[in-house]
DNA sequence: GCGGGAGGTGGAATCGATTCCACCTCGGAC
DNA sequence: GTCCGAGGTGGAATCGATTCCACCTCCCGC
């Protein structure tokens, strides 16, 4: 009964094209999308005629169709761990902010530390043709989807920890450096009994870290059994109950190194239940670090830079340079708050 | 000189589409299609062939040609003021893993708090045919454009702050009752003079808090010059200023109750510095507080579960429930810390 | 006067997945 | 034997922006 010319409700009105445009502004539609992508001749009046019809009409084009005819999005996808953590959201926002500087959209996704969902989000991503991927991946993922997606065209930042089985630019903290620093630290305090809690020692960055640590003990011509080193999964009851036979041994450390955020938050609490003061020194920064008692000292990872260099990197390689892979160390600084 | 037949080098491959599955399957477009999207009728012959097909050329279909054709992009926009912030990283995290459930994308973005931002942002986001909208706004941006969103179909859902100039769903914590216990925590341990430092009063929760701590005072009976109101943004000099001014004062306040994360920080670090010890209590939860000297206690906002609710409204929305705009207020929590 | 380059322009073909319609083949009901 | 519906299937048309080719008009140089 309704004919079909009748007047569609405004909620029906199928959204304008670039057909609507060109109809409007009185152009073809190959002016119309050399205006929108700035490229090609158009003359100034065509332009103005154009703009005009765009927002007259309030025309948004259409992403999927651009995607479709170009063959990539000028996008990139950033996969971490988790968008949660503290490190990974400072490092999103640099990449966010450092490529929307270049009209990027970041695809930001969180594996849970999951093969299979590192999996089914580099099939996404893939899907999506992003132009590139930062990518932080559980040890024991597979990277074979990312090499072929590289072969592909896509450039691969890796942060974090780098590829192991293929060849790509990659950012890390100096974690070794890092871990030296924070040892140099307790020894130049006087303590020759330190307990060092580290990541599980799958985990790439605690290799590193231990290293660090046999570093300074080495450089200071100490005995390596200065150090008592654990490397297990950053768990408080696990920490808890390490330390507290730590403690009951019979030369109890009067320090502690921890490796990362979860387990010096686990070590503050442990220590707090029993009674203990030590000195503790964390790899990776905590807020309000500087008004705990005593205050804690740290050697601080930069998200912020990391991000931005990753990003750095990755727009080069859009721009065009096809060098060798890179390898960026973002220097840790140890920040000392003594009591 | 190369003919155009000649063996391609591997990167060079075409990447497979739904019509080179076919031909390899030795069914019809159509067919593929449906095993894809496991859609319609297919015989169990014809889908071991196409998934044999798929497995062998590696296929993965293109996001952008589906959207494109669908009209819609299974994918919904997720729009905060800084995906670095603690409260909006863990919002994202929650909404991330609730929607993944259903299959949808979430595309993030950071706004800064800037309205051309947001602009933009929303433009992108409606140019990818997201089919919702999860979204905390500065209180000056636009909202109009979101609205009109909402009419073209799609579903809009408002956390942290109500939608204020059209009808759409919202997630809020109730910031008046949060204040309210705050401030009675603090009366109840004896505190008869309150500083309160809220956040700029353009803000919509700093004029909830506000509203809250009344509450709390008229309903002890007291006179409302148990509490000396501050409303500004939480900038850290000015709230030591502010602190030092009112600590000078005749009558100096013996607690603080302070309406946000940053001006708790402030207020913690302003304090520490001036070698005062006074009760506080802050909104939102901050990692060390059970640690600090003394332990704070804070009225804790449950991010996690703002992301997940406003995630399940959407996803009602997106399968065909169709009420009035729904506001869902989540209580905040009080965390006593006593020394 | 003519050739040719620069500045502009229109529009058909294209990207790849989905959708819809036409159509095929059985098997059973009558 | 015929009809019908259910189970399956192929393939052309479609979504909307970009791209490329053909073509048009000036204007300049010789």
């Amino acid at each position: 009964m309704q004919p079909t010319t009748g007047a569609p409700s405004p909620s029906a009105t199928r959204r304008p094209t670039v057909k609507d445009v060109a109809r409007v502004a009185g152009v073809g539609v190959g002016t119309v999308s050399r205006v929108l992508n700035a490229e090609g001749k158009v003359s100034a009046d065509s332009r103005s005629r154009v703009t005009a019809a765009i927002d007259e009409l309030g025309y948004v084009r259409d992403t999927a169709a651009r995607e479709l005819r170009r063959g990539a999005s000028a996008s990139v996808g950033l996969l971490v761990e988790d968008v949660a953590d503290p490190f990974y959201s400072q490092l999103h926002r640099a990449v966010e902010s450092a490529l929307d500087r270049h009209d990027l959209t970041v695809l930001a996704a969180s594996s849970g530390g999951s093969s299979s969902q590192v999996r089914r989000i580099v099939d996404g991503l893939a899907a999506r043709r992003v132009e590139g991927l930062v990518v932080t991946m559980p040890m024991d993922a597979d990277e074979s989807r990312l090499a072929s997606m590289q072969r592909d065209g896509v450039h691969v930042v890796f942060v974090d920890r780098p590829a192991l089985t293929f060849e790509a630019d990659s950012v890390l903290t100096d974690s070794r450096r890092g871990a030296r620093m924070g040892i140099e630290h307790l020894l130049a305090r006087g303590h020759r009994r330190i307990a060092v809690l580290l990541d599980d020692a799958r985990n790439f960055t605690s290799g590193e870290r231990l290293a660090g640590v046999l570093d300074a003990i080495d450089a200071a011509g100490l005995a390596r059994d200065a150090v008592e080193v654990s490397q297990a999964a950053p768990d408080v009851e696990a920490v808890a109950a390490r330390l507290a036979s730590l403690l009951a041994g019979e030369e109890p450390p009067t320090a502690i190194f921890s490796g990362n955020n979860r387990t010096t938050v686990a070590t503050l609490r442990a220590t707090r239940a029993l009674g203990v003061r030590l000195d503790v020194v964390g790899f990776d920064d905590l807020e309000l670090a500087d008004l705990l008692d005593p205050p804690l000292t740290v050697v601080a990872q930069d998200a912020s830079a990391i991000g931005a260099i990753a990003s750095q990197l990755l727009v080069d390689r859009l721009d065009g340079h096809d060098g060798p892979a890179r390898r960026r160390l973002v220097d840790p600084v140890l920040i000392v708050r003594a009591p």
